[in-house]
Order: C-alpha cells, then sequence, then structure tokens
DNA sequence: AACGCCATTATATCCAGACAAATGTGCCAG
DNA sequence: CTGGCACATTTGTCTGGATATAATGGCGTT
C-alpha cells in the first residue's frame, strides 16, 4: 500500500467535507497521522501544508491545525495576453494602434500611479479584433522614466501588452473590475450603442513601487471573464 | 550561512524579474542549483515547486524548468460574505429578505446545473445595504436534492451565503464576472436608472459534480472588484 | 491580581539518500 | 524515411532523521 500525500489530503479532505472533521474541530498532529497513515511525518506534512494552503485549514505551532470556519476559498485567475485569449476562443486575432502620443501625466494618472510632476507618459490607444470583429478597446499610457525603450518602438504591428511581457520586469500588478456604460469613444470602436454596459478591466503595474505602466481595457458587450476552481 | 527554501526563491525571482533570466530561458536543474546554494535538493525543489504554483516557472521533467513566457500572474482574490465587505468598507450592513419560492429548476438552470427534471430549487432573492443604501442584489437558487435542511431554513434575518457556509460543503466554484445593463427589477433594487451599467458576478458551487447553489450578485452601479498581488 | 519567564509541544524547515515517473533523444529496424 | 523502442536525464515523491521556531500554559515573583 503506497501513501501519497496525495492519497492522505484526499482523505482528511474527504474527511472535512463530509463533516468527520466538522469546522473548527482540531485534527490529529503530524506524528499521530504519521503513524495512523504509516507514512513519514514529512508526508503528513506537505499534505496538511497544502489543504493549509487550500484555506481549508488553518495551522499554528503548538496549538495545532483546525478545520476552518468559513473556506477562505480563493479564487484564481489569469491574466491573459489578448493575442492569446482570442485565440482559444477559436476566432482570428488582429490588432490595430489607433493613436500613439506622448504627453505629461494627466493629474488623475499622476495621483493613481504616484507619478512625478515631470514625469511623461506614452500613451497608446489599440483595438484587438476577433475574427474581424471588435472584441477589446485598450487604452494604455507606458510610464517613460521608467521604460525609456518603449518610446522607440512603433506599436503598429502588435500590442504593447505583449512587447511590455517580453521586455519589462514587474514586481506587483493591481487590478480592478467593474461596469462602464459605452461613451461616444468606446460607443464607436466597439460597434455597440452609447450606454451599453461594458465591462472593464483597468491594471496597473509596478516594479518596485515606481508605475510601470497603466491600462484600461474595455470589451466588447456581453464579454464574460471566467475562472473556475 | 543558512540558505532556506524562501532565499532561494527570492533570490530566483529576483533574477526572473530583473532580467538575467529572461523569459523562455532554462533554469539550471535541481542538482546544479542545490550545489551553488549549498543545500540540499528537497530545499532547491520545494523553492522552484512553489514559482511553478506561483506561475513564473513551467516544469517539465527531463526538459527542465523554464521561465514562462508570459508570466500566468494569477489573480488571486477571497470570495467575501457581503457583511464582511460591506463592514469592510467602514458601512453598516443591513439585509433583507426580498422573495422566496421553491419550484422545478428552470430550463436554462437545469441546463447549466447539470440537474434532473423533477429536481426542486429553493429560489431566493435577497438585498444587501450599506448604510441603508442599496449594496447588492442577489438572486440565489439552492439545490433541495443536495441541501434538503434549506428548504426549512428562513431566511428573513441572515443572507443564504453566511447559512451556506456554515451548513454546506463544497469542493468545485465556477465564477464568471461581466457588465449587464439594469432591467427594471435591477434599477427598481438597486435604486439606478433601468439601463445603468451594473457589475454582475455568476457562482456555481458543487459538491463532487453535484450542483449545490448557482447565484446571480448585481452590484449598485460603479462598484469595483479589486485585487493586488 | 498582574506580570513575566520558561518548559513543553506542535509545526516549519532542512538534510542526505533513494526510487519512481515522465519525457526528450537518438539509435535501430523495417 | 519512418515508426518504435531503449536509455539518459530531470523532476516528483518518500523516508527517517535532525534542528529551528513559535506559541501556549503553568509557575513563580512582584
Amino acid at each position: 500500500m503506497a501513501t501519497t500525500y496525495r492519497d492522505i489530503k484526499a482523505d482528511l479532505l474527504h474527511q472535512i467535507t463530509q463533516g468527520q472533521l466538522p469546522p473548527g474541530s482540531t485534527l490529529p498532529n503530524e506524528v499521530e497521522l504519521a503513524a495512523t497513515y504509516g507514512c513519514a511525518r514529512a508526508t503528513v506534512n506537505r499534505a496538511m501544508r497544502e489543504l493549509a494552503d487550500d484555506g481549508f485549514i488553518e495551522r499554528r505551532r503548538k496549538a495545532g491545525s483546525r478545520v476552518r470556519d468559513a473556506p477562505v476559498r480563493q479564487a484564481r485567475f489569469t491574466i491573459p495576453v489578448t493575442r492569446q485569449e482570442v485565440a482559444d476562443l477559436g476566432a482570428t486575432y488582429s490588432y490595430a494602434l489607433v493613436s500613439r502620443d506622448v504627453a505629461p501625466a494627466p493629474d488623475r494618472l499622476r495621483a493613481r500611479l504616484g507619478l512625478a510632476a515631470q514625469d511623461h507618459l506614452l500613451h497608446l490607444v489599440c483595438m484587438h479584433y476577433a475574427d474581424g470583429a471588435p472584441y477589446q478597446y485598450e487604452n494604455r499610457w507606458i510610464n517613460l522614466s521608467a521604460t525609456p525603450d518603449a518610446a522607440h518602438f512603433d506599436f503598429a504591428q502588435s500590442g504593447p501588452n505583449e512587447w511590455l511581457i517580453a521586455q519589462v520586469p514587474f514586481t506587483d500588478v493591481q487590478i480592478s473590475f467593474h461596469a462602464v456604460p459605452a461613451d461616444a469613444t468606446l460607443a464607436a470602436h466597439l460597434d455597440c450603442a452609447a450606454g451599453d454596459a461594458l465591462f472593464q478591466v483597468e491594471r496597473t503595474t509596478r516594479l518596485d513601487r515606481q508605475a510601470v505602466t497603466f491600462v484600461q481595457l474595455s470589451y466588447r458587450p456581453g464579454h464574460r471573464m471566467t475562472t473556475q476552481y
């Protein structure tokens, strides 16, 4: 009988979801579990550590491991590259650069990104299409103080997202999801009516506190962002 | 010099974010790294496994470990209980049950949840308020075949979310985020105009393939869901 | 009664070695 | 040239042991 950490994890999880180990109860300690499963303590440790990572149990030295009252389950989702996202739909991806200019940061962005007054931003507006139909409107600002190379790259052929991912390291990301009514500009580009409800993602990317880029992605009406765990 | 798996993880991560290990490059294998860091292979293994879990590298037996092209950086966020979500805003939470009835599953839900024709659902509509103003409209169906106890609980005082979390185990969750225009019902409950863009979350919860509950949460206009990593 | 110190205990991490599983690579036969 | 098989390499996991670290609960002192 091979007892793997997966077996132990599955067994404990089963006991939790079936109610033999109700919320709040304390699990046996690692030594006891190792004895009952007939394996090394490290194996039990890995199983329990993963259960803790997954939010099912809470572990404290000396106090032992308790089943969480409310599983603090976390959804994880991947931040897709639009080209890939469209390809995964089985559609043909195409891209267009709408506008490009360099300007000092508008006040609201300065505040949001924590930029100095003299910092200049590269402002790009791009469209992404799926099978020729508008898919996503990308409104992006790139901090030229953090990424001077971006000024010399012409984003006519491919989107800034792909370039940035390949060229610029980052450490922190902040994301916001929300719904907005389409304004005239969005309506024109996404081929929808003004006032239509659009799903929007805003993302700020930083490298060690310094803002690298801020992007606002507006999706065509009806877009759904889905995740599973 | 104590080399912990955290040190190794931090060092490798630093090399990745600083560009010494560009996307697509191959990392040294575990044995080599163990030698350079002067520690056991298990320690290197743990560091690299966590980097892989976090989406920074990709590991394949025999092929080695590669830095991911597009860091499949995953946003993790917690699924909040509305009461807590409102409290975190510094607002006073209140709750009201709008309607409650038991009925066979409508076709679209049957398909979505994989229910049999004879399965009955408890349908609850609830409102959540922050400082007395509408915050969230909750439209929930509970599978009474999976959770018969729900039929005997009166949700007049507190929301089904809190009850379900405490009473019903689950294993799988599927979430969708999107934007919808407010219909007449939503507009009335959320105190906004019909057609306003609303952020909506749909969540299906299962226990071992069997659907437990499906909920549609519609937030007041302007709501933002934010995460950071 | 309040406070702080310390032994106890459970988890956290590490080590060195071993075997298992997967999967590129290259050789060989057809 | 092609398909398939053996092999080498790399990661995946387990063992059984060790030390480190944190937290609790009791004990003694003030």
